[in-house]
DNA sequence: AACTCGGGGGT
DNA sequence: ACCCCAGAGTT
């Protein structure tokens, strides 16, 4: 084990101590000890998402559903309503399936062992790393981002750490060096990783790990951790259509697979080119269309919508999950991404 | 192993 | 304009 030339001990007591001083304030630490249900919410939110963002929706979150029991007897709509702007909607939907879960076969508790824990929808080994260790003060390690990134650098891993050789060798270090306070541990990680440790110009000059740091002491500190650089999004050209009848507009409730997975859109084509897409929305609604009123360009991860929206001359509706909406309705139904957008836009010319 | 799945803030 | 974040599920 590598040791630092000054202070005592190992380098985790050092990240330690500094933890024990430099810890962020955050919503879901404040019980002691920690709540199961607030640590299982939080770990999902915090899901690709920074803690920035989480900290409204986990407030709101524990006003509405207060607990487990309340959670599982919710309606997914409104599970989803609840996590409408947070992104990743899966993660909404997988909640709400392990709260009816725990009802069900778990007597209404988050279960504390690893195998029932891991067969929870929406828990891969990171979340059930972090319940174990920081819920039940179990030894288990939780590797995300933040770790990835430190381990990289603390060892110098030169390996792509979100391919499989890469993580192989962070996970393995992580487990020769994971100390008892586990769960402090891997918060103390995050933490670093957040405040000190970040990912463009790390504060090397602030961190209580600099002298035990490979990459710091090899000038690489900024070139780690490799990443092979992503693809670029596809760009889609996107037709919607605002059909007004008796004060109510027509919404489409999307599919429950994939993309924005069961939330409502105006009636809506995607296509190569603004024609193609305008002709699918038209053929969809057997209708014609007017110049368009509206646009806007949405960008996702990997797919970017230039979208469009043409008010509708007469038409038909379509087979399937069509329905009608005042403001007032679908102000309490979840919507998809931009089309909650559109729906203000229409709600402000038109009402 | 590669792809899918959102949205927002930092630089 | 990128980058990438307290990742998991599917193919």
């Amino acid at each position: 084990m590598m040791k630092g030339k000054k202070g005592e001990g190992n380098w985790q007591e050092r990240l330690l101590a500094w933890f024990d001083g430099h810890k962020r304030d955050l919503p879901w630490r404040e019980d002691k000890p920690r709540n199961p249900y607030h640590v299982w919410i939080s770990e999902i939110m915090l899901q690709q998402t920074r803690t920035e963002a989480v900290k409204p929706y986990f407030n709101s979150w524990m006003e509405r559903f207060p607990n487990i029991s309340a959670l599982a007897r919710a309606k997914e709509s409104e599970v989803l309503h609840q996590w409408q702007g947070l992104g990743y909607y899966s993660r909404a939907r997988n909640i709400h399936k392990a709260a009816m879960e725990m009802a069900e076969t778990y007597g209404g508790r988050l279960p504390d062992r690893k195998e029932d824990i891991l067969s929870l929808p929406g828990i891969g080994s990171y979340t059930a790393g972090a319940i174990l260790s920081m819920a039940y003060g179990k030894r288990e390690g939780a590797i995300d981002g933040n770790v990835l990134r430190v381990y990289a650098r603390l060892y110098q891993v030169e390996e792509d750490i979100l391919k499989s050789r890469g993580r192989k060798k962070i996970e393995a270090l992580v487990n020769e060096t994971l100390p008892d306070r586990a769960g402090d541990f891997n918060e103390a990680l995050m933490d670093l990783g957040a405040d000190i440790c970040i990912p463009k110009n790390p504060r090397c000059s602030l961190c209580p790990l600099a002298e035990d740091c490979a990459a710091f002491r090899n000038g690489k500190e900024k070139e780690l951790p490799f990443r092979t650089p992503k693809k670029p999004p596809k760009e889609e050209q996107a037709a919607c259509g605002i059909w007004i009848k008796e004060g109510r507009v027509l919404l489409h409730k999307r599919p429950a697979r994939g993309m924005l997975a069961s939330m409502w859109e105006f009636p809506m084509a995607l296509g190569e080119t603004e024609e193609e897409a305008r002709k699918g929305l038209e053929q969809l609604l057997a209708g014609k269309t007017e110049d368009f009123l509206w646009q806007y360009k949405h960008v996702f991860t990997h797919r970017i919508w230039h979208m469009k929206a043409y008010p509708v001359r007469e038409g038909a509706v379509p087979e399937g999950e069509y329905r009608w909406f005042s403001p007032e309705e679908y102000r309490e139904i979840p919507l998809a991404g931009p089309h909650a957008r559109l729906a203000a836009f229409v709600e402000k010319i038109v009402y």
